[in-house]
DNA sequence: ATATAGTGTGTAATTTTTACACTAAGTAAT
DNA sequence: ATTACTTAGTGTAAAAATTACACACTATAT
């Protein structure tokens, strides 16, 4: 319930987790911040969340800032408001994922003033981070290992067309472990949301691999079916 | 990432569905607002975040000053942040959901001044709400759902010592489906997180039921493995 | 022609899930 | 103490899902 609207010091902001694929690897956008407090650390990128902007909105706009790209996949996961997480005052972030597939690096857009650059950093090797924002990466991660367990959002990760060998591999990295490839293919073909496409691989120097589209339309018959891996 | 700390006007709450059970019904509890606007509507009980408060014990006050209840299980679950969900200006909530046993209706203390009083309705008949309450209730709702299929959340709303059939009940309500009695029983036990005690049900009128406790510290060894219903 | 590297496929054993109905135990009423 | 009533408590067989596992095929590069 809210009553009277006090003016109060709170800030409000949101900051973004962005997973990109790049068909090897998981990496994510960090920017190298230029200003104080935290100058020269990496951290991910956020923004204050304008007076007539909705929360998603919001967060899509960063995310276009620094990549240009739009209509990605985003998703609010949590909110951050210990009172101590800024050294400057109070800041309630929220954090947002986003699942990006990176194709060559021409996304990078020229970063904004507060950032001296922004960098694709595999989640495998990140170094430390600027004020709690470890945790909001660690919660992310934690998030999408869940979600891809019952929601097919590892389509946004790949190109529109896919080999299920990619497939795979992105559920692999994600997941954090090796998976029976036979096994795999029977299950993901068995949900029937996979659309086996005309054509073959292109480009690589062994048997190309068929392609398949994810099919928003038989997904949405599926709707209350458990997905589950 | 958080630059500057421009002085803005987003004003910053919580607002909370707690659910409570009374071993028949799921409720929860709403206020009867006091104050324009939506005077005179339902609404969920919700504040303003303190200067000093960490978003969790703000909303572990908001559910103390209403029922006088410490030690809850709560857990944020969504940001509501539509720049018109509020007629007098942007302010930014935090949802959090609770689990309350409910025994006897003295848990209710006098409310504050916003509200004229505070009552606790079955789910099955809600009253229309106020502001986007409805919207954060149904996500709220949509949130244990899930949870229950994987989490030991459901003993919270059971009193310490509960029998296999209120437990079976619990479920019921909360995933809205009858479930089959002997496989309910051969699934729980099998979690090995029950603990049987040597103890009777009382007070009814009928073959008195087995009394069982949650078990933490199994519960705690099971860390990793997926509960599933 | 041959080496290489990844594609694509089936089956049997095991485990999990589902569907289903009767007896046992306690209380209340007579 | 008999009876009626209400819920507790239990097992099994069939179906479905999951797991473990290995080899022949195909395209390219040399």
């Amino acid at each position: 319930m809210e009553q009277i609207l006090p003016h109060l010091d709170s800030v409000f902001s949101i900051d973004c987790v962005l997973f990109g694929f790049d068909g090897k690897e998981l990496k994510i956008l960090l920017i190298e911040r230029n200003e104080e407090p935290f100058k020269d650390w990496w951290a991910l990128p956020g923004n204050i969340v304008g007076p007539d902007e909705s929360l998603d909105q919001s967060a899509s706009r960063i995310l276009y800032e620094l990549t240009g790209l739009r209509g990605i996949f985003m998703e609010q996961y949590y909110a951050f408001g210990d009172p101590n997480r800024h050294p400057q005052g109070r800041v309630i972030t929220l954090a947002y994922y986003a699942l990006i597939r990176l194709g060559g690096d021409k996304e990078l857009r020229p970063v904004s003033n507060y950032a001296k650059r922004a960098n694709w950093l595999p989640i495998t090797d990140l170094p430390r981070l600027a004020f709690d924002h470890q945790k909001i990466y660690d919660k992310g991660l934690e998030k999408i290992k869940r979600r891809i367990k019952h929601q097919p959002i590892a389509f946004e990760l790949l190109p529109e067309k896919f080999t299920l060998t990619q497939l795979q591999h992105v559920y692999e990295l994600i997941i954090g472990k090796k998976l029976d490839k036979r096994n795999f293919r029977k299950k993901i073909l068995g949900f029937g949301v996979l659309k086996e496409l005309d054509e073959k691989q292109k480009g690589v120097s062994y048997r190309a691999a068929t392609l398949y589209r994810f099919d928003k339309r038989k997904y949405a018959k599926l709707f209350g079916k458990e997905i589950s891996f």
